[in-house]
DNA sequence: TTGTATGCGTTATCAT
DNA sequence: ATGATAACGCATACAA
């Protein structure tokens, strides 16, 4: 039968179907439950399918007859360079995405704009069969858009969804330890750079109402368990100094700690609410001339692996990075699965005591 | 009117239609062109769709229906922990991402698996309106899958497709810098430290046979670009040694850095395919008590953040990344409105002299 | 401005 | 083992 090319449209189930002579069901079984024919049928299904160009179902059509995508939504509070560059984001995502992918799903990311987060009509359309959001503010439209699909909902770290399945750590526990770390050595005046309370490109010293009026649950609470921790001993009689980093990375966690050791008196400690933050604050001691741990001490948060492998070793405050990530991804697949969301998961932080810390001088 | 439960089954549009007393079309309009009806119709539907809950109109039915599913597919050739942690990719994977968004286009991420690249079955089934290859070794069975889909196909950097279009930089031109600024300053004895041939983990020195066997044009032209330059004036009379990475990060290149610093006569410098290879290779120089640059000289190549933030700074190639990520985007978003491929684009590159580099001793 | 009819490509159920 | 038929939920010419 000699190729007779015709208006080219694009060959479907159904141009295989006729060509061979069996309806699409049978071809649709010849792809999808190969048991369901018999093998010369289907050598021969496949055979004249390839001879047509035929690419195969349509994933699209296939969901819509399923009801399902094979995909989870990322979504994130910040644009991808922002995320890319966060470790502790990274090495989660990475969990996440390797446990979904190891089931034949895909991972569909929903980027957050600069300054409000995921557009909600993102979310919107987002092809997936459940929606994985990550650390975004309180308030913001995409939780809302997020909602109004009928889709399984799973949140790490925050916002609090009430339908919506959820995996996190310890914030308030482990930013505690640390900063009951730091007054075991001795420290009285301690600084803290904190991650940001908003995302609205702030960045300065934060008072009471800034703090109060934080939209991001992290923040708050590892700035909670930082302030009762050090309150508890009458430590440093006037509150602490706390500065508002932009965004989690170095060059932001240098200027905040630039400005932190420029009080008087000088705190002889920093406690910071991520790694890259603590990087960028050993950074700025040296920009001062002071040593770490020798003039002030620093401790960091996540245990990323620039933490061990920075000079000085880090001391901070341990969390399942990868872990996170992977305990998510099964969580989704379950909730994809029919699972209920089932009780929050809340994975355990401890102390990492590196070289970042010493008594003060 | 009460609320009648029903069976409760998920409001569609025709659900919403129904209520409203008007057509399918009319809602549908109501969501997508408010402009071809009145505005009070159009909320009075908006009203009852809230009420019943319905979500909107289904992203899923909606592909089907337009063809297009508002998303491209960035596939890439390992697991996301390698990738992400790749600050050249992440950069151009960024601008990308931004690009795409900006259009209403979501990302897809088809991940690599650790050994054979990313899964076949993945691509065959990945919702989006355009596929991007990222770097893949030359003969991927992916690769196979995303030519059967009609899709159109973006490629960067490599391999070369037919039917696809490509951005790309000159591999082997940026490297024949990077070898004739060493030659200018006088070295003779030259490292080489290589990025993956292919995809199977190997590490260690790579010889001929290896070196032939290359799957990666990538790795392929830049040693080219390195050689043909050496060679030409002669310099190295033994071919200089190549040591193979078994990915692009800091652990990988301090390990092949020892291996290079360790032959004799040892070489006055080295050549790294990649910047976080280089900055592995400085480690190894400190872990062997030499200094960069004074007792050997260090390139990198790509001129990410951290060649610049590094000590001390990187001598190295520049390439646009960010760039190339949002040609990228572009040139995808355009192939999906129909555009044809177009030539390759060839995005310049340049040497970027910093302090890494100096006359051998 | 609103409605009708049709198509999008597949899977699933139930016969045969 | 294979086929007929009905979903799946929406968009879009075109007609009214």
């Amino acid at each position: 039968m000699p190729a007779v090319p015709g208006p080219r449209r694009r060959p479907t189930l159904d141009t295989v179907a006729r060509a061979v002579g069996v309806s699409r069901a049978t071809v649709s079984n010849a792809y999808n439950r190969p048991d369901q024919l018999s093998a010369p049928l289907r050598a021969r299904i496949l055979a004249v399918a390839d001879q047509l160009g035929y690419p195969g179902p349509d994933p699209v059509a296939r969901s819509l007859a399923t009801r399902r995508s094979a995909a989870v939504a990322f979504v994130l509070a910040t644009p991808l360079s922002t995320a890319f560059s966060d470790p502790a984001l990274t090495t989660a995502l990475d969990g996440l995405a390797s446990t979904v992918d190891e089931h034949g799903h895909g991972l569909l990311l929903v980027p957050g704009t600069a300054d409000a987060g995921p557009r909600p009509e993102a979310v919107a359309r987002a092809q997936a069969d459940v929606i994985v959001l990550h650390s975004l503010a309180d308030d913001v439209p995409a939780l809302r858009a997020a909602g109004h699909r009928r889709l399984p909902l799973l949140v790490i770290d925050q916002p609090v969804v009430p339908t919506a399945a959820r995996v996190e750590i310890d914030d308030e526990g482990g930013a505690a330890a640390a900063a009951e770390h730091l007054l075991r050595l001795g420290h009285r005046r301690v600084g803290v750079l904190a991650l940001p309370f908003a995302p609205d490109h702030t960045e300065g010293p934060a008072g009471e109402a800034r703090r109060a009026t934080a939209r991001y649950r992290v923040s708050r609470d590892r700035l909670a368990g930082y302030l009762r921790t050090l309150g508890a001993v009458g430590a440093d009689p006037d509150a602490p100094p706390v500065w508002e980093a932009t965004s989690s990375d170095r060059e932001a966690g240098r200027r905040g700690g630039r400005w932190l050791l420029g009080r008087r008196p000088r705190p002889t400690a920093l406690l910071c609410m991520s790694d890259e933050l603590a990087l960028g604050a050993v950074r700025a001691a040296g920009d001062l001339g002071l040593s770490v741990p020798g003039d002030v001490s620093v401790v960091g948060f996540d245990d990323t692996r620039a933490a061990a492998a920075s000079d000085p070793p880090l001391t901070t405050i341990h969390q399942p990075l990868a872990e996170k990530g992977r305990r998510a991804g099964e969580i989704a697949l379950g909730l994809l699965a029919g699972d209920p969301p089932g009780p929050p998961v809340r994975l355990p932080t401890h102390l990492v005591v590196r070289s970042s810390t010493a008594p003060p001088r």
